[in-house]
DNA sequence: ACCGAGGTGAACAGTCATGTTCGGAACGGT
DNA sequence: ACCGTTCCGAACATGACTGTTCACCTCGGT
């Protein structure tokens, strides 16, 4: 039951790219592809693949101690960063530049059993909460919402920007952008009058 | 390999749910559960499944189809609204009422390969989009975001606010005003002051 | 008491992914 | 020319899942 993997295959192939990223965007793509799939598409052959990660679960497991690496670099990017707009900005942009990592992190509750990464996890995600909470007290973000709410509104806006991306509907530019002001603003019709200026037509609840 | 499904087990078996509701909740929660699996957790015998689902092929595409029909049947619901907050909120609250279904679907684009579905699921799509595009003609949302942008962010609050009352983070009946808050004012800080304007501190930007 | 519908457990063959082994090719350094 | 490293293709044993069959049970209706 081979499902094709359509924009993936031939393009990347062969690429000189790290191989677990590759894997990611496979196994994301396809959670159920077999090794010798993933092999393909990494461009090597399902022995050497097997060479370098024993088994699958290996594989798994490797593929999300890169994905949480990437994901604590990006974090450390912006550690020092005032909790501004600008700050979370550059917050969203290392995240949606790390899109199918991070979500193939965020969808493998296998993973959990790993506890060392789970650790990791735990610890990353603090961090990336306390660039949130700095904005909180900077009062750009609203000093009311529970915790877990807007990270995972955080999450969701990664994840619905990387993808968006992938399918080639919103430039990479533009991303960042776009996330930081659905995350402080929304989609509702700005205010009449406000400061961003868009003088519209009556409030109308 | 089985990896626990945890919460799901033992609460939820043998009750008297309908079938693909179960099935849905278990391949969501693990995508590569095997039939045996799937039927334990249904309470029933593997032997009852194939025989209402042949095949495991069939028995996903089964699964999509109820997840459309319960979609279809959720906008249904709220296609009279008039695009206003109200009408919003009640789509909101259908759909994260059929979160798990929901999320099967739109997580497995093994779905794709049929054809039929592809077009309901276009069809139940456009529906969706046409209202909020009412809300948007009512200037509760911003005229300026494009459909795509607008649909994904509509989906991702669904599929987190859903999972957040799955974790039991989220109170069911508060869930449609925290995804309609978010979705229409964000979650940066609320305009200090008057009504809706905002003489705020220094742009930040 | 009979009967049919729906459910069950046991068993089986077929298929496929996995993990492993081995002989050999390619390549770079010495 | 030699050697170690790395990759490769092929082949194999193993195990898991799948789909199917069959004999048996257990109800509810008649």
């Amino acid at each position: 039951m081979t499902v094709h993997l359509g924009a993936l295959s031939r393009s990347r192939r062969a690429t000189k790219r790290p191989l677990l990223d590759v894997v990611a965007e496979v196994l994301l793509a396809q959670p159920g592809a077999s090794l010798a799939e993933v092999a393909e598409f990494a461009g090597i052959s399902r022995t050497t693949l097997h060479k370098h990660y024993a088994t699958r679960d290996e594989l798994v497991r490797a593929v999300g101690q890169r994905a949480t690496e990437i994901w604590e670099q990006a974090v450390d990017r912006v550690a020092d960063e005032p909790g501004t707009k600008a700050g979370l900005r550059q917050l969203l942009a290392a995240m949606i530049e790390s899109g199918p990592q991070l979500t193939f992190l965020w969808r493998n509750p296998a993973l959990d059993e790993d506890n060392e990464l789970t650790r990791r996890y735990i610890d990353v995600e603090n961090r990336c909460l306390a660039v949130l909470d700095r904005a909180r007290k900077e009062g750009v973000l609203a000093a009311t919402t529970p915790d877990w709410w807007l990270l995972q509104t955080l999450y969701a806006l990664v994840y619905t920007a990387a993808e968006s991306i992938q399918f080639g509907k919103l430039a990479p530019l533009d991303a960042p952008d776009l996330a930081l002001s659905t995350l402080l603003n929304g989609l509702g019709a700005p205010a009449t009058g406000a400061g961003s200026g868009k003088p519209d037509k009556g409030e109308s609840e």
